[in-house]
DNA sequence: TAACAAACAGACTGTTCTGTTTGTTTGTTG
DNA sequence: CAACAAACAAACAGAACAGTCTGTTTGTTA
């Protein structure tokens, strides 16, 4: 009787890894839906029913928590961004379906919505902005190479793709920003097209 | 003697003018270097040097005095907009005029900071969103109105004016949460000034 | 000038929050 | 199985917060 055969006892590296991925989930699903500000440990724990004690034994502090929850959120977004490299390996990649993975990775799921949140609240907020600071440097340069991979710039081309990519980043960023107010997204998406229009005469 | 002749005695007019102005200045001031969520009343008033029943008498909740701020962020931006178009009355304004205006405006001062920093907050804030959501509808309506004015759209062109303003609004509103994060300004307008061109050489 | 209302000041309440501490349970290892 | 450390639980302390309250000063007006 003692203990069913189906569950074994749980090794202690398999609490730690699945506690920290309950905390985890919770925290972005709080960002998602409340807001970077509006997170706070106590909102994590209850979430994730788990007791504080736990939460402070595996994030001693609230910053540990929330800038493990900003690796997360960047780590998946990384995770995205290969698997569309690593798929599109075998034919090639055209610039603009490299545009319209960036556009769908701003409006399906709120991932985008919770990296905004974070630069914003990093503007005010040191160690989080040298943390955002850097990983933001590395997710443009690999964005900007992969751009490059995509369109290697001809000679006779006036613009480098890798700008065209930096540029379409910025201008989905604003319009993420935007959506967090007004989901209009038709709108959007056709000015996007006027976009992708723009690039598709300039870079040839 | 009682009275010195140099100074009145100020009216009740006056007097509330004066309060709600330094309490406004230093809610814009909190905003722009702490940052939306962490500009709290009793920090306004400790910076305003106000009384907390000073401030609850003129704004009696704290969505009162933030919103009342965001009132006057848009105004302030209003302001320079208008005065954008009544100088540029005399003599045609080219479009490209219009541009650098937008780059200005987000980066030679902080109101646009402030401003990014309320629509992230505005996500995942009824009141807030609600308010936002038609402003930042009619100053973009404006802006395109602008555009337009600038550039009537000759029947030869393939892209509205309008449209290439709303872009530029965007893009430029991603740059700003960049600049937020990592002030390289250089980059940016390099970044811009090929976006220029590109419009240029499409709105022709 | 007397009565009134607006402007202002400061204390108090209840809540939320983070971090710390103390104690209990659970897994690991000699 | 005994000693130990990690995992977990819960209570506590101290601070910041928004809102409400009572009292005082100042301007208005009949």
């Amino acid at each position: 009787m003692a203990q069913s055969a189906t569950k074994e006892r749980p090794t202690q590296e398999q609490r730690t890894g699945a506690m920290r991925a309950r905390l985890m989930e919770a925290t972005l699903a709080l960002i998602a839906e409340e807001g970077w500000a509006q997170t706070s440990t106590q909102k994590v724990c209850a979430r994730a029913g788990v007791s504080r004690g736990a939460q402070t034994h595996h994030f001693p502090t609230k910053d540990s928590l929330l800038l493990a929850a900003v690796g997360e959120i960047v780590a998946r977004y990384q995770r995205e961004l290969e698997a569309l490299t690593t798929e599109g390996s075998e034919y090639k990649l055209r610039l603009e379906d490299l545009f319209d993975f960036l556009w769908n990775a701003c409006f399906e799921g709120n991932l985008l919505n919770c990296w905004m949140d974070v630069m914003a609240a990093a503007r005010t907020d040191k160690t989080l902005r040298t943390e955002v600071k850097q990983t933001d440097a590395t997710a443009i340069r690999a964005m900007r190479a992969l751009g490059e991979a995509c369109a290697p710039t001809a000679e006779t081309a006036n613009t480098s793709a890798a700008d065209l990519v930096e540029l379409t980043v910025y201008l989905l960023r604003g319009m993420v920003v935007q959506h967090g107010v007004h989901r209009a997204n038709d709108k959007r998406k056709r000015l996007f097209q006027i976009w992708k229009n723009m690039v598709a005469s300039h870079h040839s």
